[in-house]
DNA sequence: TTATCAGTTTGTAATGATTACAAACTAAAA
DNA sequence: TTTTAGTTTGTAATCATTACAAACTGATAA
């Protein structure tokens, strides 16, 4: 049997080691927008050697070859997502979770960029979720 | 003749003294959305004495009393902007510059958070800007 | 005027995420 | 087996931000 990820990893320019195989699939089955430090600690366990540095390494060739994106929605934690498909993300600031929705990016803005170059789009809602204006 | 921008200050539950007018000013004067290194830089040749903490403690007021609001459009600089009716942020890869464009967020979302409380919305593009097209 | 007091500013030290870097390792090719 | 390019690792450096305590300011009360 073959390896999927491995595969997939190999047809985006990206030598599958095992690590990159072990990240990749964690940022895919793990819908919480991880950071580098939850990536981490989740994979250690699996991966004792396994280095911070190999961590940041990895993420930065998959934004290169664009299989997973970088969230700022938070200054003081970047976080990752393998859905690369334009999506907004919402963070509850009671919760800290971070909800996924769709956007529809051209409606929103009209015409007013058409001289420029647009290479990625994201936005950011901030506010209390449904889960937690339901408890107060 | 009297201070606008310390009334402006006082009328928004912020005591006005020189360091905070003075940022204030700044930060209303300047449309490239400046940094704390960057406003600090700009005003310390008239407040030989000012502190950086001073310039983060008055912008985090600024952004508590809803006068201000942060823009996390880099995730190694926060830039920061007086002007708070909700509206998008384009960065050009290129010149590094930050232009505004106005966002018609509802009909970007639909209903889709209808049942979360939305406290702030921000946007983000990132590309060439056109200066920067036509130059290549 | 002087004393008091709360709030503001300042500089230094601490924090913590990220990056730089070089050594150790790996796996495939020669 | 040797070589080589690429990968991983750990440590040290960087840099923005925060914590903290001392110094300062300006208003109020005695």
């Amino acid at each position: 049997m073959m390896n999927n990820v491995g595969d997939f990893l190999k047809t985006n320019g990206i030598k599958p080691s095992y690590q990159r195989i072990k990240i990749y699939e964690y940022l895919m089955n793990t819908k919480d927008h991880p950071t580098v430090e939850s990536i981490y600690s989740a994979l250690n366990g699996q991966i004792p050697t396994l280095s911070k540095t190999t961590v940041y390494n990895t993420l930065k060739i998959f934004i290169d070859k664009g299989i997973a994106m970088a969230i700022t929605i938070d200054d003081n934690e970047v976080r990752f997502d393998a859905f690369i498909d334009t999506h907004g993300h919402f963070k509850c600031q009671e919760c800290h979770r971070v909800y996924d929705f769709h956007v529809n990016f051209e409606g929103a803005i009209g015409d007013q960029l058409d001289d420029f170059q647009i290479l990625e789009q994201q936005m950011f809602f901030y506010g209390i979720c449904r889960s937690c204006n339901e408890k107060s």
